[in-house]
RNA sequence: GUGGGAAUAGCUCAGCUGGUUCAGAGCGCAGGAUUGUGGCUCCUGAGGCCGCGGGUUCGAAUCCCGUUUCUCACCCCA
């Protein structure tokens, strides 16, 4: 038996527990604010969303999907990205037929085959926002406005937003046919993963690290300064809306994206924080036409993704506490003998009954140890069962915090026993 | 898929050029000192096939090879 859990996954819990939950119940407070409703889509989809949805050429679908056979041969694909699944969803169950814009988030575990390193894992979490059936850049900026608050909610600062334009289908096929012609002569130069990239897949190329890839498309033309009028009144809009909020972006020209249906803005948001090569917090864009190819209606549309693990990593970092919405109140109950089990049920079913949270010391221990064990788990109440207890029905509760104690008799009313807790707080 | 580093107790690690102080420390955990009251102190205890498999050797936690996992980077992304 293996007791390890697979390559690139990892068991969440403890403390990490607590960051995730911050991290989604802020997300989600803004989701509210922001009118977006939650959509849960399976875990694994046909394989085909995939490959049409983000592009054979990628190198996601490429070699980074799970693919597998199910019993009756269907090849179905674990999701390595929301934004496929969603649409999926959106058409199948017709969504633009009850209202426009169709304004969803997703909360949910990827998976991509990929050798993991620091902040990146082959399951990771990521939640993210999906608006579609909206053209107007008004929604970029809302969208932005939506991930920027997050990061900002949970306490980051030194962030840095990157825009950039990738162009409708029009103005991206004569960017490619003028950045192709300018780096034609050098093409031999290219690494070879690049020169795959001129045919399949040219803007790519802006993402290799190789230096003498760099150096070719260094001078080259790039896609933002050849947009054509629509799309260029487009991200000028949007850019006007973010300065109205007063969020802070720059455009970066050479920026582009890993999946294939993206078009006309795209933005990402990293971390120069975070200790680490994968830096991206978060990212997203419009894809204006993967409805339509997914066989919808035409339905223009722009969502973005945020990675759960990394950022929890980046709070880690930054020494930034998550608040919990636990109650501070909780009693630990110690027994003084074991005569007195049937008394501490009678207790802790009293407490839990009136929303009061406890635990009780499972085993008789001398006092004081039981009184360490609370305090060291962070009760903030102790209440001790012995003989007196027992003969008068009054227990002394002990406030850990304060150093303080009061009484608390058992035959009260409910009403009272609560009220008698809260004001010890 | 490519390349570097690592793996000893729950955690952080020590363990020299192979040989009865080589199965260790600190922290944590459990129990006690303490038969009714707090973070200290002291005592005691549990826990490891030294990642796994092979090799070299009279002898391996230690050297060699393989493998798995972790880690860092490349690729790519969140």
């Amino acid at each position: 038996m293996v007791l390890s859990s697979p390559r690139g996954t990892n068991d969440v819990f403890g403390e990490d527990i607590k960051y995730r939950d911050f991290i989604i119940n802020s997300a989600k407070d803004l989701f509210r604010l922001f009118n977006y409703s939650e959509i849960i889509t399976p875990a694994f989809e046909h394989t085909e969303v995939f490959d049409r949805g983000i592009g054979k050429s990628t190198d996601i679908v490429k070699k980074e999907m799970y693919t597998f056979t199910d019993k009756k041969g269907r090849s179905l694909t674990l999701r390595p990205e929301g934004t496929a699944s969603v649409v999926r969803a959106i058409i199948e169950h017709k969504m633009y037929s009850e209202k426009i814009p169709v304004k969803l988030f997703y909360i949910g575990n990827m998976f991509r085959y990929e050798r993991p390193q620091k902040g990146r894992m082959r399951e990771f979490s990521q939640l993210g926002v999906e608006a579609a059936g909206v053209a107007e850049p008004f929604i970029d900026a809302e969208v932005i406005w939506i991930l920027n608050s997050i990061f900002d909610r949970i306490g980051f600062r030194n962030l840095k937003l990157m825009i950039n334009s990738v162009g409708c289908e029009k103005c991206r096929r004569d960017y490619i046919r003028v950045f192709k012609s300018y780096i034609k002569p050098e093409v031999e130069s290219f690494c070879p993963d690049c020169k795959v990239r001129y045919d399949t897949n040219p803007l790519r190329i802006f993402d290799c690290k190789v230096e003498q890839c760099k150096k070719i498309i260094e001078g080259s033309p790039k896609i933002y300064q050849h947009i054509c009028a629509d799309c260029r009144e487009h991200i000028l809009k949007v850019c006007h809306y973010l300065e109205k909020m007063g969020i802070n972006y720059f455009i970066k020209e050479e920026l582009v994206r890993g999946f294939d249906y993206y078009t006309g803005t795209i933005f990402e948001i990293i971390s120069d924080d975070l200790e680490s090569v994968q830096n991206a917090l978060g990212g997203g864009g419009r894809y204006d036409n993967l409805i339509a190819q997914f066989g919808g209606p035409p339905m223009p549309s722009i969502g973005f993704a945020i990675g759960i693990d990394r950022t929890i990593l980046l709070m880690r970092q930054l020494n930034i506490k998550y608040l919990t919405k636990e109650l501070k109140s909780a009693a630990y109950i110690a027994l003084l003998s074991d005569k007195f089990y049937d008394t501490g049920l009678k207790v802790t079913k009293l407490l839990r009954e009136n929303n009061i949270p406890c635990d009780i010391s499972y085993k008789v221990r001398p006092l004081s140890s039981q009184i360490k064990t609370a305090v060291r788990d962070g009760f903030s109440h102790f209440i001790a069962i012995g003989d007196d207890e027992i003969k008068t029905g009054v227990f002394n509760v002990k406030n850990l915090e304060k150093h303080t104690q009061f009484k608390l008799n058992i035959n009260d009313s409910s009403k009272n026993i609560s009220a008698v807790f809260r004001s010890s707080l």
